[in-house]
DNA sequence: GCTGATAGTCAGCAGCACTGACAATCAGGG
DNA sequence: CCCTGATTGTCAGTGCTGCTGACTATCAGC
């Protein structure tokens, strides 16, 4: 533990509490952070697949079905067959769906602010600059190239 | 990407990343990045109790009973009565288990090395330092900021 | 010597994302 | 057109993980 510190348990314990951090924020709005992460990929944008929506985040397109089920059925996307493709399901944030997200971003920002409470403002945006930088080359052509 | 880059994402595709380099590094050894946490809690410390060997990890006591299992088969670790309170196992590493952590950790340094690669050294000394110290307040203080 | 708490063990369970298979749809070539 | 192969969404099943609960052995206090 003394000489380099393993970084695999440094990140892994981040990332749990991190997590059970926004968790917690984000339970009284009926969503948790992967929920979370579903709204992030969808505000703002046109409509898209969920096969797309799946690979911005890096989960399988099985795994988005039920993700896009709880929203569909709250009503905070919609989901329909794309004209242009019919395979496809064009999702789309409701206006229910954006509401929904700005007060889940209030509170996640907010989780995120208490996980980054010790650091230094300049260093906690380092850090995440860092991870960012080490996250780039692998999936660098993750941008929309379709 | 979008307004502030959820630092979730980062670090959970981090972790990810992390961990599929390490145990494709330690896997010749025939362990993975779990096991290697275990080597690192007992190398060069005196016989602990399994409880404590999982409390360092993070880990559920339950849990730590099949680490020890295929570490004590493979001659790695001895588990003996502790004579002083005999519900207890006290677990040490044996000669062997040594070798194994030092070779374990030549691959995970490796691996670490190939996962920061991305950054500058200074860059990314400080992002662990960044992760210790965001860390550090649920172990050292007590929980009362609320 | 009782009583309650603790360490290790084990079986079973719950969550999670993935695999594999399926129907519907598209695209392209005979 | 029709046929073939690929792609999308869906769902049941699977494998992995780590936990809960129960049980035994042991300790500590009265």
């Amino acid at each position: 533990m003394e000489p380099h510190d393993a970084l695999g348990y440094l990140v892994k314990h981040a990332h749990l509490r991190l997590t059970a951090l926004t968790d917690a924020a984000l339970a009284p709005l009926g969503i948790d952070s992967k929920d979370f992460g579903v709204l992030r990929v969808l505000v703002g944008r046109a409509p898209m697949s969920q096969q797309e929506a799946a690979a911005k985040l890096g989960v399988d397109r099985t795994t988005m079905v039920a993700l896009i089920d709880a929203f569909e059925a709250r009503g905070a996307v919609t989901r329909r067959p794309d004209p242009n493709d019919r395979r496809r399901n064009a999702i789309e944030l409701t206006e229910r769906g954006l509401a929904l997200y700005r007060k889940a971003d209030a509170a996640y920002v907010a989780a995120e602010g208490r996980f980054l409470a010790p650091l230094d403002p300049a260093v906690a945006t380092q850090l995440r600059q860092a991870l960012r930088t080490v996250l780039a080359p692998p999936e660098g052509r993750d941008r929309d190239e379709r």
